[in-house]
DNA sequence: TATAAACACTACTGAATAAGTAGAGTTTAT
DNA sequence: ATAAACTCTACTTATTCAGTAGTGTTTATA
């Protein structure tokens, strides 16, 4: 499972991304994603920390995004957030811890199938852009209104 | 990520399917595949109150796969311990919960993200038989002996 | 029928992590 | 000067994970 500080993390985001040269005020986001506000402050700060943000103090400030929405993507974020994204560690990169229960890692078929889950997600997760995200839910709100 | 839990549980199945007929000792089982034996203990009795194992008790005893290794898959044996398959509880069946972030669930792009890659996981979790496991390892190893 | 070998069960522990909250500090426009 | 914003440190509270301890029960067999 993500941590909640990740999923918030991607709703805020995909929520900025629907107006890519705005700012926008921590409070605001806080109310239109329904995410506490203290908490999203930690997590904007994460993310500005990370460049995907960049900010503005003092009276008329707020969080912007630094980066095009189309190369931002959600394998980043919940990376950056959770870290790894393989079920197990001997399956990861960054990662990588061994583990004690198989003989030999290279021929270890529970790994390799974990490896093979890895890679799927991970091009996955990759393939979704806050970009896309944001088409995608216009597609989608326009479908269901054709309903 | 897995808990160690269901990593160890694993791990265990796949080396009972190399002799689905035999019967084990969990103190054997305990030592090939490096786990502690406390621990498993725990894990063998869960796999058999989920009709995957049986065993017999006293001297001469021991556990013993129920079930055709063909048909135990890892989709199975991660949702006893560990539960959702899903990274987001609202894109989940058994564990379904709604999550206040988005307007509307059904037009939620981040929640479409999930379910697709919550779908993509579960085929290929499904497709990883104990029996598939355990060929895939000799295969491995004979790649590996070749080279 | 005693006994040793196995599994079965309950209860506890210690460490880590998640999900926040509190409160003070700093920057900036007006 | 002041109010509006972001920034930062430190705490809290609950839960879960990973495992251990200790006892109980069943069964083959000498």
């Amino acid at each position: 499972m993500l941590s909640k500080k990740c999923k918030y993390a991607i709703h805020a985001l995909v929520h900025m991304a629907k107006d890519p040269e705005e700012k926008f005020l921590i409070k605001d986001i806080s109310e239109v994603c329904n995410i506490p506000k203290k908490f999203l402050e930690a997590i904007l700060l994460d993310l500005k920390r990370a460049g995907v943000l960049g900010s503005k103090q003092g009276k008329g400030g707020g969080y912007f995004l630094r980066r095009n929405p189309a190369e931002v993507n959600l394998a980043e974020v919940v990376r950056l957030f959770d870290g790894a994204i393989a079920a197990v560690p001997c399956a990861t990169y960054k990662y990588y811890e061994a583990c004690n229960e198989c003989e030999d890692e290279e021929t270890c078929s529970v790994r390799h199938a974990f490896l093979n889950i890895r890679n799927a997600t991970v091009e996955l997760l990759k393939s979704d852009t806050l970009e896309g995200l944001v088409k995608q839910e216009e597609r989608l709100k326009a479908r269901k209104k054709k309903k």
